[in-house]
DNA sequence: ATATAATGTTTTGTATACAAAGAACATGGA
DNA sequence: TCCATGTTCTTTGTATACAAAACATTATAT
């Protein structure tokens, strides 16, 4: 807290309330796996962990509590959600519907300078791919990035607010199924037909691929809950 | 608030936190047109408006917040959202493809009794909607109970979760739409025609109807928009 | 008369206080 | 030993207090 409170006081111009700040550091918590599912959120120890009173607390875990990431049982307080693998698949079902709506509006809407963008982003993704030792974290934040420019060519600003909140929800096993050294090549070949696609505006094979890119993500995020999700499930039963 | 409380008091078992009742009837109350958009919403004034202290209507704006019915200014407090032509466009874009997506699957996923129900539900705004003077308002609910058994069909939580959410960005020019008697009457035979292709599982024409429901939306409220909003625009511009 | 400075008021942001519901634990009885 | 019951402790839900920022208003100087 002190970092962040740090940065609130020298920005002044940018000015964040405590609640924001609070909201955005247990998110990333969250998702990071940091906070584990099921792992309750007391509000002093938050609190004093984080070195504010319980207010910005409570209001930080409202919204995420609005957000999906965050339980409330009443009167027992609040809880890091649980993920079902039924829930899991639900939001990639949704996903897929609007990365599809996503990648047809970008075909229509990108200028070539946001391509040459998107090319940026993804060379500096298989680069990191490459690197034997690459950090899982790391790469999926490159990934986004890919993404994002995407989703920015789709100038539908609810669309992207929907389809990042709805990436957040995987988030969490990003990390895992990113750390297969398989997984990441096929990404980074998926990356590039949808360059391709993009660059020709075939609309339909831009569709195409990102139909396989989430199914592939489908089978990949299984795949990791079938065997690493196990124990963990099991481990954490609250 | 008084009768509110009355209610919370009376259902132990249901126990609902001040600030969840502080949300629902804000919500309600923006959704509805009482609070206008751009209106400011002040803390001490609706605590005592509502008989609560500051803190769970500040909770309450921090869900609402997130929902995007209302937008922060710092140091400068709440204010219910202005809602764009272009906004209003964009939701409908992601809506038309959950819609499209959620009548797919709910035509795989429906039990004939769930059909029936629909049926039902279909003739009771039928018949409220031959009523020359049918409020409008108790119209959207019909239409909405219609919506809902598709989406519960779906079987997808988080799709429907979704969907409830983006139609509710349009409750507030729903009210305004649905006085055009034309546009009741197609409503109703849209429905219909949706019944149908569920009954004979007819996905693709099913699609179909569904696609044409939210683009007569579409144009409806554009051209509610073009005439009543004008004015309305003009005249609150905080 | 206009611009500017000073002052007071309102409102937000944050912290703290207090009551009541639940959970945990210990004590006593079968 | 196991269960029931009462007591304590923790934690939430709500209210209030206080400081600082924004805003309005008045007074002052040019």
């Amino acid at each position: 807290m002190t970092a962040d409170n740090h940065d609130r006081l020298l920005n002044p111009e940018e000015y964040m309330p405590l609640r924001e700040v609070v909201f955005l550091r247990l998110r990333r918590q969250i998702l990071r796996g940091e906070l584990k599912p099921g792992e309750r959120l007391m509000e002093i120890g938050l609190a004093n962990r984080l070195g504010v009173s319980r207010t910005p607390i409570r209001e930080a875990i409202r919204k995420l509590e609005h957000e999906g990431l965050v339980v409330m049982i009443p009167r027992r307080g609040a809880h890091v959600a649980e993920i079902t693998r039924q829930e899991l698949n639900d939001v990639l079902e949704v996903r897929k519907s609007l990365e599809v709506l996503a990648i047809t509006k970008a075909c229509g809407r990108m200028t070539d300078e946001d391509v040459d963008e998107l090319r940026t982003e993804e060379q500096a993704f298989a680069a990191r791919v490459r690197e034997q030792d690459a950090d899982p974290a790391a790469l999926g934040q490159f990934d986004e990035r890919f993404h994002d420019v995407i989703y920015r060519g789709t100038g539908n600003r609810r669309l992207i607010q929907i389809l990042n909140n709805l990436r957040e929800q995987m988030y969490r096993f990003r990390v895992e199924y990113l750390k297969d050294t398989e997984v990441r090549e096929t990404l980074v070949k998926e990356h590039d037909a949808i360059i391709k696609a993009l660059e020709k505006r075939d609309t339909a094979e831009a569709v195409r691929i990102i139909s396989l890119h989430i199914d592939n993500q489908f089978r990949s995020i299984n795949r990791a809950l079938d065997t690493d999700g196990e124990e963990a499930e099991d481990g954490q039963p609250q």
